[in-house]
DNA sequence: CATATAAATGTAAACGTTTACATTTACTAG
DNA sequence: CTAGTAAATGTAAACGTTTACATTTATATG
C-alpha cells in the first residue's frame, strides 16, 4: 500500500501542512513536533511524490540536457560533468538527444513548452538563427554550448575554437616551417568547423602562408571523412606537407588512410588534430591536437543555469564566456614525443 | 501567459474533458469537434503538462537507468541504445549513476520510490543480495543489467562473460599453442570479472593447461591498472607468454606497459581484451578481443522492461536472457591481420 | 489578569491533468 | 412521433503535494 502525506500526518496527529512544513524545513514547526513527524516519516518510509511537489511548486529542479547526439567520449564526458554538477546541487537531468532525424527545435519546443524541467543545456553547434527567437520568447532558461552566431541576449559558454586552430597551425608553421597545410574541416555551417577554419587561416595570414584552396577539404567530423579527406588532399598535383584534421576523429581515418597508402607519419605528413580525445594518445606516434575543457564547459553550464534559474529577477546580464583550450604535443606534428 | 487545457477548452467551446479526449485519442469524440479542437491546439501552442498528467495517470512514461558510472564508450553506447528505443516508444529516459560514493542502492530506492519513473534498468555488476529483496518489495519494475548471483525472480539480462573468455582463451591455446597464459583480472566481487575468470580457467582444464596462481592478477578495469598487471606479470620468475586482459581498457594498458619496457607485441607477448571498444581497432596491432552486443544489450532491456510496465498482469514468467559474444580476431594474438 | 503579539498548527485552495459517472444529443425502430 | 439506445459531451472528483490565509496556542507586557 503506497504510503502518502496523509498517513504520516494521521499517525503523528498532526495536519498534512505540518508534515510538508516539518520536510521542507520550515522554521514555524516546533521542534518537538518535527522530531516526530521525522520518526515517522522514516518508520514508513515514506517518500514525497516528486511529481506531485512538482505540479505544486511550479518547478521540477531538473535541467534538460539537448544535444546532437550520443555518441562517443565528447558527450559522455560532457553528460558526466554536467551530472555530477547537477547531482551536488540535488538537482536532476535529463537527457535529449536529436535522435537523428528529429529536428533539434522540435525537441526543444516541447522540452521547453512541457514543464518537465526548469531549465535547458542547448548544445547545438549547428544552430539555425530561427531557436534564437523562440528561446527568448520561452520563459524557460536555456543556456548555449558552443554555437556560433549572433544570440546577444541568451547565455553562452562554448570552447575558444577559433584560438586552438590558431595555435596549433602557429606551431606547425613556427616550429616545423611546413609551407603546404592542408585542412580537413567539418561540415559546412558547423559552427565549431567554421571558427576552426577561420582560425587556421588566421595562422596562415599572419605567418605570410599562400593560402591554396585546392588543400581546403570538407569533411564530417567521421573517421570514414577523415580517410577519405587525406587521400584527396594526397592524390592532388600539390601534396601538403601538413595535414590538420579540425577533430580527433577525422584524424585517426586520416592515420588509416596514411598507413593504406604508405605514408609515414609525422616524416612523409605531418598531421594535427582537436578535441584531445582518449583515444588521440594511443595513436602512434601521438597525436599532436587541441585539449578541450569538456568537464569544465559540462560544470559551468549547471552553475549559470541554476543562477538563472533560481535568481528570477533577470538582471538583464547576459553570462558569455568563451573557455581556453590547450595545445598538446604528441609525435604526429614532428616533434620528439616518448 | 502559460496557457493549459481550459483555454483550449473555452476557446473550442467544448469542456476540459473533450478536449483532453480529442488529446489523447479516444473514439467517444464527434471527428467534427476532434478536428476543431486540434486546429486550436496548433493555434495555441498548447502542449498538455506532463507533470499533471502524470500525477494524474499515475505514471510518467520515463523509466530511470542507474548506471555505476558515467564514463568511457560502454556507457556512452548503452545510454544512445537505450534512448533509441524508449523514444521509439515515445518514453523518456532519466539517467542517474551512483556518482561514485553515493551508494547504488540508496539511488535505486529513492528512483523507485518516488514515483519519478515506472520502471528502472539496473546495471550493477557489483550487486549485493540484499538489493534483491529491496527490488521485490517494490512494485515498480526493474530489469538487471549485467549481474551474476541468485536473482530467480527478477528479470535479467547480460552477456556471456563466460562463453567470450572460454572462446578466447581457446583460440589462444588452440590455435597458438601458448602454454603459459597470464591474465588481469578485474575486482574481486565484480559479477563480470568472476565469469570471465570462470570461462579461462575453464577452458585452461579443457585443453590441459595447467594453472598457475601467480598469473593471475586482479586489476580494477582501468588502464592503470593494465599497467601495472603486466609489468607484474612480467616480472615473476615464470614470464607468460600470452596475457588476457579481461577488459580492453586494461589491455590498452598492457600496450603501454609492454612499449616501455620494450616487448614487442605478439612475437614477444600476446595480449587479448574483451569488450572491443572502438578504441581496439587503433592499437597497433589491432586489438584480438570479445566483441560485445551493447546496443541489443540496451534495446531489448528497454523492450522488456516496457512489457513488464504494460501488461500488468505478471504472468509469473521471469524473463532470462544471455546474449552471445562474438570473437574478434587482431594481430595482438599472433594471428596475421591486416 | 487581560490584552497584544508571536509562534505553531490547521483548513482549504491551488497546481493541470484524466476519467468515472451524469447528462445531453443524435439516431433507430416500432 | 416516441421510446429506447448509442454516441457525444459535461461535471466533478481524483492524483499528492505546497502554501495563503485562518485559527489556535503560547508568551510577553502593562
Amino acid at each position: 500500500m503506497k504510503i502518502d502525506i496523509h498517513k504520516v500526518a494521521s499517525k503523528a496527529g498532526v495536519s498534512i501542512a505540518t508534515v510538508s512544513r516539518a520536510l521542507n524545513g520550515s522554521t514555524l514547526v516546533k521542534p518537538n513536533t518535527k522530531e516526530k513527524i521525522l520518526k515517522i516519516v522514516e518508520e514508513l518510509n515514506y517518500i514525497p511524490n516528486p511529481i506531485a511537489r512538482s505540479l505544486s511548486k511550479q518547478s521540477t529542479e531538473t535541467i534538460g540536457v539537448v544535444l546532437p547526439d550520443l555518441l562517443g567520449e565528447f558527450f559522455m564526458d560532457f553528460i558526466h560533468s554536467v551530472d555530477e554538477e547537477a547531482y551536488k546541487q540535488n538537482w536532476h537531468v535529463l537527457i535529449s538527444s536529436s535522435h537523428s532525424q528529429r529536428n533539434i527545435i522540435e525537441t526543444l519546443i516541447e522540452l521547453m513548452g512541457s514543464g518537465r524541467v526548469d531549465g535547458v543545456i542547448l548544445m547545438a553547434p549547428q544552430i539555425q538563427n530561427e531557436v534564437s527567437e523562440i528561446i527568448q520568447k520561452s520563459k524557460t532558461p536555456v543556456i548555449l554550448i558552443n554555437t556560433c552566431g549572433d544570440f546577444k541576449k541568451i547565455d553562452q559558454i562554448k570552447i575558444n575554437n577559433f584560438q586552438g586552430s590558431y595555435n596549433i597551425v602557429e606551431h606547425l608553421i613556427k616550429v616545423h616551417k611546413y609551407k603546404k597545410i592542408g585542412i580537413i574541416n567539418g561540415p559546412k555551417g558547423n559552427c565549431d568547423a567554421e571558427e576552426r577554419l577561420s582560425g587556421f587561416l588566421s595562422a596562415l595570414k599572419k605567418y605570410k602562408v599562400p593560402k591554396d584552396t585546392s588543400l581546403i577539404i570538407n569533411g564530417n567530423f567521421d573517421v570514414e571523412s577523415g580517410v577519405l579527406g587525406f587521400s584527396t588532399l594526397m592524390n592532388q598535383p600539390i601534396k601538403p606537407d601538413a595535414i590538420f584534421a579540425t577533430n580527433d576523429m577525422m584524424a585517426v581515418g586520416a592515420y588509416e588512410a596514411a598507413k593504406e597508402l604508405g605514408y609515414k607519419i609525422p616524416n612523409d605528413i605531418a598531421i594535427a588534430g582537436f578535441d584531445d580525445i582518449y583515444l588521440s594518445q594511443f595513436l602512434i606516434p601521438r597525436l599532436t591536437t587541441i585539449h578541450v575543457p569538456i568537464t569544465e564547459l559540462g560544470s559551468k553550464a549547471v552553475k549559470y543555469l541554476l543562477d538563472k534559474i533560481n535568481k528570477k529577477e533577470r538582471n538583464g546580464k547576459v553570462h558569455f564566456e568563451v573557455l581556453p583550450t590547450e595545445l598538446v604535443i604528441g609525435g604526429s606534428c614532428g616533434c620528439r614525443y616518448s
